[in-house]
DNA sequence: GTGTTTGTTATCAA
DNA sequence: CTTGATAACAAACA
């Protein structure tokens, strides 16, 4: 489940492998995954380059030397991996590389495989997606900031992310605080995991509802909130399924969980049992003792 | 065959 | 109009 901190591992690698490399082909092996039609991704992207690579969220923003933007969200199972022409055997594209190999299965394009990017230097970006659930979508300028505009709020990084605007997230929600912070119009970039391990940390049961947080306890959340998006990127993500890396690689975030997944098992803090419930339609880890 | 997994949107209700 | 709750989507796995 790619949430911030995954598509911010996968951007910054992308950053350094792709930008500036002249496309040369696009291939789109299925066309639920492609929001444009084959003859507009091969117009738009063929002999162009990325300039640079962004994010908002959970969405990745290509920006496209023609000044138009490659969107590409990963959803649940999308993985965007990158293949450097040297690592590239003859014949096929298998990797000696045994954690690659683990997690994509050794070989690539493989039957998950939907849109294929080609550069000049024989290198190749895979867009693999289990459940057609990701795509990728070419817009101009305008459509952009209006899909910013409509579907992000606070970004947990960024300068924007000020108490005041935290705080004003809570005023007037009668929703439970779970579901507040799954909502991406209000704060964007945090999915199931790290809303269930930032709760834990701040010390508050999902259930709240969120206009009943006092000013302490949002005030905890606001502290903890980019700390724990930090260190995620630090371990280079969590892989609960099927997330990997631009390297397709696995993240290391996972070890260091302290409530997600883990229910039936002891609390770290007090010992006592970590409870799992449906909340927000989502499986929902805490423990009852330390979460008030 | 059934239940579970989740990011996002569609739909409906208030 | 806004807000919120829930189902739906897709595909694999236990």
């Amino acid at each position: 489940m790619p949430e911030l901190p995954e598509v911010e591992t996968i951007r910054r690698d992308l950053v350094a492998k792709v930008t500036k490399k002249l496309i040369t082909a696009v291939e789109i092996l299925s066309l639920k995954s492609a929001h444009n039609s084959a003859a507009f991704f091969k117009k738009n992207l063929i002999k162009q380059n990325f300039d640079k690579i962004e994010r908002r969220g959970k969405l990745l923003i290509f920006n496209i030397n023609n000044n138009r933007f490659l969107l590409i969200h990963l959803k649940m199972t999308g993985q965007l991996i990158y293949l450097d022409n040297k690592t590239k055997v003859a014949g096929g594209h298998s990797l000696s590389n045994q954690s690659f190999s683990e997690a994509i299965g050794g070989e690539l394009p493989n039957r998950f495989t939907r849109v294929i990017i080609s550069f000049d230097n024989g290198s190749q970006l895979f867009f693999n997606d289990l459940r057609k659930f990701g795509y990728l979508k070419i817009v101009d300028k305008k459509d952009l900031d209006n899909i910013i505009e409509r579907n992000y709020g606070i970004e947990p990084l960024a300068k924007e992310f000020t108490w005041l605007n935290f705080k004003t997230i809570f005023t007037n929600r009668r929703t439970n605080v779970k579901a507040l912070l799954l909502n991406q119009k209000l704060i964007a970039g945090l999915g199931n995991i790290y809303v269930d391990e930032s709760l834990f940390l701040a010390g508050i049961k999902p259930q709240r509802l969120a206009n009943s947080l006092t000013e302490k306890e949002i005030k905890k959340l606001y502290q903890i909130i980019p700390r724990v998006i930090e260190r995620a990127i630090d371990s280079r993500g969590t892989t609960f399924s099927n997330y990997v890396d631009s390297r397709g690689k696995k993240g290391n975030f996972s070890n260091r969980l302290k409530v997600y997944g883990r229910s039936g098992e002891v609390c770290y803090k007090c010992k006592k049992k970590v409870l799992k419930v449906k909340l927000a339609g989502r499986g929902t880890h805490y423990c009852p003792n330390c979460q008030k």
